[in-house]
This record gives C-alpha cells, sequence and structure tokens, in this order.
DNA sequence: CAGCACATGTAATTTGTTACATGATTGC
DNA sequence: GCAATCATGTAACAAATTACATGTGCTG
C-alpha cells in the first residue's frame, strides 16, 4: 500500500513522468525503495481518478509524447497524513547472504566469485554517491533549517552513504575471511 | 523464486519445524529475509512433493504435534546450484526513509517522533547482536577454516551488525538534525 | 544495422500479507 | 481468567515481477 506515498513523495520534490519515476527508483531512492515501471504506470492512473495527482500530455516530435505528473493539493494533504501514520517496517531480501550463511556447504570459490562481483558494483556506486554528497553539500542542502527543502533528500543520501560504505567494508572483509578459507583448504589438499 | 533456497538453507544447518522456520525469519536471518508463516508451510509441502525436504511427525502430549523437516541429499545438490546462479540483487523497502524524504514539507516533529520509536527499538536489538556476535566468537564460528561450519552463519551476523551500526549512527543523526530545525523554527516563531 | 534511450501501457504469473480457523498448556 | 507460546494449515486479497506489445530517433 505504500507505493502510492512513495510515488506522492517523489513527485511532491518535482513534477515527473512514469518513465521518470521508474528511472528514480533504480537509481537515486533505489536502495530505499524500487518499483518496475509495470506497477507504477497502474498506480499513477489510480492517484490520477482520485484526484491525489494529475496530468499534462507534453506533445513531442522526436521522441514518444509523455505525461508529466504533478501532485494536487490533496495528494500533500494525503502524504501528509500517511507520515504521521504508524510505520511499516523495513524489509530487505538479500540473496547474496542466503547464499554466504551456506558457504560452509559449498566450494569457496563460488562464493568468492559473487562477492567480487557484487564488491566491483558497490565500489563503482560508491564512488556516485560521495561524489553526490559533495555536491548536495555544496548545493547547501545540508542546513538543517525549516526553509531548507532539500534537506530530507540529503537525509536519506547520507542514508545511503552510511549503509554502503558498512556493506563495502563487509564485503572486503568477506573475501579476505574467504580466501583464507581457500588458502587452507589449498594447503591441506596437498 | 528464493524463497525455497531461504528455506533449504536454513534446514542445510539444522532440521527444523515450520514454526522453527518462521521465528527466524524474524529474528536471526530477518535482516536479510523474511517471510510469514502462511507462505512458509505451503512452500514446505511442495518441497516435500518434490523430494527435496522429508519431514519426521513428532507426536507431542503438552503442545502440539509437529513435522521436523530435514534436507535431502537432492535438496543441499538443489541448493549448491543454486549458490552458483547469477544473483539476484539485495531489494530495500523503507518506508521511514520515504518519510524522511519529504521531511520539508511537514512538521520535523512527526518525524521525529518515528525517528525516535525506530531509534529505541535498534539500540535494544542492537546490543541483542553484539552479544550474539561474541557468543559467536567464543564458540569459535570466526575461525575462517574449511571445516568451520559456523562461518556462514559469523559472517552473515556480522554483517547484520555492519549494517545495524550504521543505521544507528544515521538514525542519531538524524535526530540531531530535525532538533535543530525544530530549534530555529521555535525562534523564528517568536 | 544493431542496440539503446525514450515513453507508455496490459496480461499473466508469482510472491507476499492479512485474515480465518483450531486448540492445549503455561505463566501472570 | 487472559494473554502468550506452541503448532499447522487455508483463503482472500494485495503487491510485485516477467513477459508481451509498439514505435521513433540517435549512436557506434
Amino acid at each position: 500500500m505504500s507505493l502510492r506515498f512513495a510515488l506522492l513523495g517523489l513527485l511532491a520534490r518535482e513534477s515527473l513522468t512514469g518513465y521518470d519515476l521508474t528511472k528514480r527508483f533504480d537509481s537515486t531512492v533505489g536502495f530505499f525503495w524500487s518499483a518496475k515501471h509495470s506497477q507504477i504506470y497502474p498506480e499513477l492512473a489510480n492517484l490520477t481518478q482520485e484526484g491525489l495527482v494529475t496530468y499534462e500530455l507534453v506533445t513531442q516530435t522526436s521522441k514518444p509524447n509523455k505525461k508529466v505528473y504533478t501532485i494536487t493539493e490533496e495528494g500533500r494533504a494525503a502524504l501528509r497524513a500517511w507520515i504521521d501514520t504508524p510505520g511499516d517496517r523495513r524489509t530487505v531480501k538479500d540473496p547474496l547472504l542466503m547464499r554466504i550463511w551456506v558457504v560452509g556447504m559449498v566450494d569457496p570459490n563460488l562464493a568468492l566469485r559473487q562477492l567480487r562481483e557484487v564488491s566491483a558494483e558497490y565500489e563503482k556506486r560508491g564512488a556516485a554517491l560521495e561524489q553526490a554528497e559533495l555536491e548536495a553539500r555544496a548545493a547547501g542542502a545540508d542546513r538543517p533549517t525549516p526553509d531548507n527543502m532539500g534537506l530530507g533528500a540529503f537525509m536519506t543520501l547520507r542514508c545511503g552513504l552510511l549503509q554502503h560504505q558498512a556493506y563495502r567494508e563487509w564485503l572486503n572483509w568477506s573475501i579476505a575471511q574467504l580466501e583464507r578459507v581457500v588458502e587452507a583448504t589449498a594447503k591441506a589438499g596437498v
């Protein structure tokens, strides 16, 4: 039930198309929410019908036409009401950790391959996040003042960064652990 | 599709009932996987039918009877095959962060209430995690040797701990940020 | 000329949640 | 006596993924 609020939340900052929203969900806010376009478009239709958003059809020549969605006053009210609602808890599904859980019963090299793959992704994405934080600070988004509309985005970005760092740290530590296991196995095998 | 592998993974370490599995999913492995009993029981039935697990019916007098599930050799093989499968990525849904994202448009006190509530939970759970890590170390689960069957569980626990610490750190920082906003608002309001 | 970015949608299927259903024992 | 723990299941509903469907223009 909170996809609608995620959409309203994103639209509360800026008007966007369904396509833009989809991109947000797998980049900027991807670390705390995600959704595919096939889920987003129907929900936008619902929100429109309920009057929580409106859209303007923008005709384009060199690209497909698009619908730019804007949150309405009712939409903002609904969002505000939701904020003060007893919070559903965070959920995580991490198949990598599930694989690590059973690492004792498989060739540690298999797990290592997966860890290294994920690690490479995280290194890349980590750099992008750090860059984003610097830019946000430069833009003054970190000022804790009531007029600073960018503070919320900055705070979530900061959370993403800390989480990301912790995960990277763990990845590196894990890789080192399993490398030692592999070494020990090689020695015993000879 | 990976609930089945999560179940097989848990059963690879020890034989458990559906009820036990449910508890694991909202405590020990809860930070990287979760499922309700209504999803678990039918999946156990499927796994039984496919021969990946078997169960033994244990009759009890002072408690309801139970089915203790054990992974089969085929089950272990299926799990091993899955480990080396191209990994689905981690997904997160965090309604708290969604609320923070839009904090600029609401009374920061509302957000503060939510943050403090979550913070209290995290402090409590953090202590439990730290305790668990100490015990695991004492039991030698941290040795990176091929014979150490507990290493996988220790590694995931460590990940949980690091993630948890990062989140707590962020919660405290966030609370401080919003307190400053509230102060600034009070000053301006007078 | 192949593949990607843009852009929006629907249909089929799989996952996951909430609610319904039952029932004994133990601790407060 | 009332709530919690133990224990297993089904049914109804909501949420999410994968696949189907279409079409232009730019870039390598």
